[in-house]
DNA sequence: CTGAAAGCGCTAACAT
DNA sequence: ATGTTAGCGCTTTCAG
């Protein structure tokens, strides 16, 4: 019934060339090592043959004596989100530049898919990227005993972290609604088993003491289209002129459910967003947004485990953090109602539409 | 400088077992093979002393032998297309179920790249399900030779290949814009080397002539929303009162340049996207597409794979076709005025509103 | 059904 | 600088 497709295709073997240039077999193994021996007059011709006869180290073989398998994991929270997208090229750039290969697990918003993936993949791999990992700490810090790890967009002690500037973030958003007015704001939670959605919510309040805008926060809500939509019933019965949501995908959601309601964004209610993901900028109105360097984010990652994974202490105190930026697009604008106090005076000249506000200046 | 991170972490090995539980290691290996030996008594036990010392059976040592690796690569042609996110859902939802990694490799688009991962990764995986791939035919089927091969959304012949009904799409595609009064379409096309591209556009031709409806085609673009901009400022120029694009990026592209172009969308022109992603339906206005089943492309490609790797023939005669269907939205609307005859030029100086294409409106 | 022995392809001490 | 000798952890003959 079945026929074996493949010829498993023997493979020609370091044996293989030492026996062709007449060399032991170890020696051309070094001809292949990384430092200093490669210009002995032998080793420059092992490769020669090696070359004509096709050889290529088998990585299987190499990795059961070095204990070292060239690949590393990278966890991201749900492939379906376009903010991995980005991360994962900046992770894979970094990766293919130290000749690496990239494991990609999807964990699709599930503690118990996340751990049973890296548990498989745990032996063959050299280290662990985690991007907004939904395990729990202590599992986290269980995993990094067996391999280097570093977590993105999460902040754990003895774990190398890098994550994003979410106060600063969240405070220019603020900053841009107060100066359009608003003198008080919504936050839409998302899920909390996310770091990044605990801390959001903190620098709004911080935000919100600082700048004298009023706060509060409904949810949680499935940090995707269909949550910001739930989202958007809710926020109905509440007073609000303005809104920061965990992330834009909700952001997107929930303007769709206010639009179904009736409610005009920007000129009812101001939305922003988190993320700048591709979508942001084609939704009607365009989504304003703090948006983050992903690309960035997977290389700086992939590159600080590469440097644990040679022998690199690790840099496990105060996270990593990259700036980000607001975005201003068309989905905030100025508050219009009538209520603001004639002592609370209007704006500091609102910005111009489409101008993009640079973090740190 | 650098001081080792990890203390490797002496896995527990067959030989601990074995001494443990007082039988050769041959014996621990056979209570962890596959079929039968499942009971005898000793098996048990040795089942039992494994679990209590955490062993756990070394993947790379075991495909030194055996020559399988338990991955897989899927090669997608571009990460960022959110396409393939359900493409990779289906994919790993066949491939752990047989309890496999998927390495994913992203080509970016790129012959080069794309060669180059799949060259590295070879030597530590079973097989490969190509989607999209953008490798010419034969470099993939030197790959097949190599390795048991799935090639997705495309057909070649002497290689399995898993497809979608693209005639069928285009054609209920057209249907629909000819019941709505269209008697010609224009078709948008994606990147040359996509064979889903070529099979596009020739069932457009197809369908014209059984519908008689007259097409034509401009491109090829960037699959990208960018590239959708682009074809709006050469379709201005196109007297046409419908589209079908590759795919949906650009049809959301084409729609936001047309916007800019005051040319409005389905009064003015129809347009028809293709895949369905998740942005078709939240763009302004929703994009009517042709529907392709995602997760099953990948799932049933990579149970194909699977059925190879454990020597099953490969099924390379006709590609199988998976069903498609049309999402109706309100990018496509009733051709409402009459066709401008052929030697009317289209406008070159700025457009009145909602209408260039058109005399008379 | 189990034990003994011989590798898979490579690297890492040791020698030379 | 090269050759020799042991294995890495597992599977797989081949005997008993």
């Amino acid at each position: 019934m079945s026929e074996q497709h493949k010829p498993p295709n023997k493979r020609t073997t370091i044996y293989h060339v030492a026996l062709e240039a007449g060399v032991a077999p170890s020696t051309v193994s070094r001809a292949f090592s990384k430092p200093s021996r490669v210009n002995s007059d032998t080793a420059q011709r092992i490769r020669q043959v090696a070359e004509r006869l096709g050889y290529r180290t088998n990585p299987l073989a190499r990795a059961l004596t070095t204990s070292r398998t060239h690949m590393i994991a990278l966890v991201i929270a749900d492939i379906t989100n376009p903010v991995f997208a980005e991360i994962v090229r900046g992770a894979q750039h970094a990766a293919a530049d130290a000749e690496l290969t990239t494991v990609l697990i999807d964990a699709q918003e599930s503690d118990r898919l996340e751990r049973a993936a890296l548990e498989r993949a745990l032996p063959t791999i050299d280290g662990i990227v985690l991007a907004s990992s939904r395990m729990s700490d202590s599992a986290i810090r269980v995993m990094s005993k067996q391999r280097p790890v570093v977590v993105l967009n999460r902040a754990i002690s003895d774990v190398p972290c890098v994550v994003t500037d979410n106060p600063r973030g969240v405070r220019r958003a603020a900053e841009h609604l107060g100066e359009l007015g608003h003198d008080h704001l919504t936050y839409v939670a998302g899920p909390e088993a996310s770091w990044a959605n605990g801390i959001r919510w903190r620098s709004v309040l911080e935000a919100g003491m600082e700048l004298e805008i009023r706060v509060r926060r409904i949810g949680p809500f499935s940090p995707t289209i269909e949550g910001g939509e739930m989202a958007a019933d809710e926020l109905r019965r509440r007073a609000t002129t303005a809104v920061i949501t965990y992330n834009d995908q909700m952001a997107i959601g929930l303007m769709r459910g206010l639009a179904r309601l009736g409610i005009n964004v920007p000129v009812d209610l101001s939305v922003v967003g988190f993320d700048n993901i591709v979508a942001a900028d084609i939704v009607t109105p365009r989504l304003t947004t703090v948006a983050a360097p992903l690309f960035a984010e997977g290389a700086v990652a992939t590159k600080h485990l590469l440097a644990m994974i040679n022998g690199s202490r690790g840099h496990t105190g105060q996270p990593m953090v990259l700036p980000v930026r607001l975005v201003v697009r068309d989905s905030t604008g100025p508050r219009k109602t009538e209520h603001r106090p004639p002592w609370a005076p209007a704006v500091n000249a609102p910005p111009p539409t489409n101008s993009i506000l640079l973090a740190g200046n």
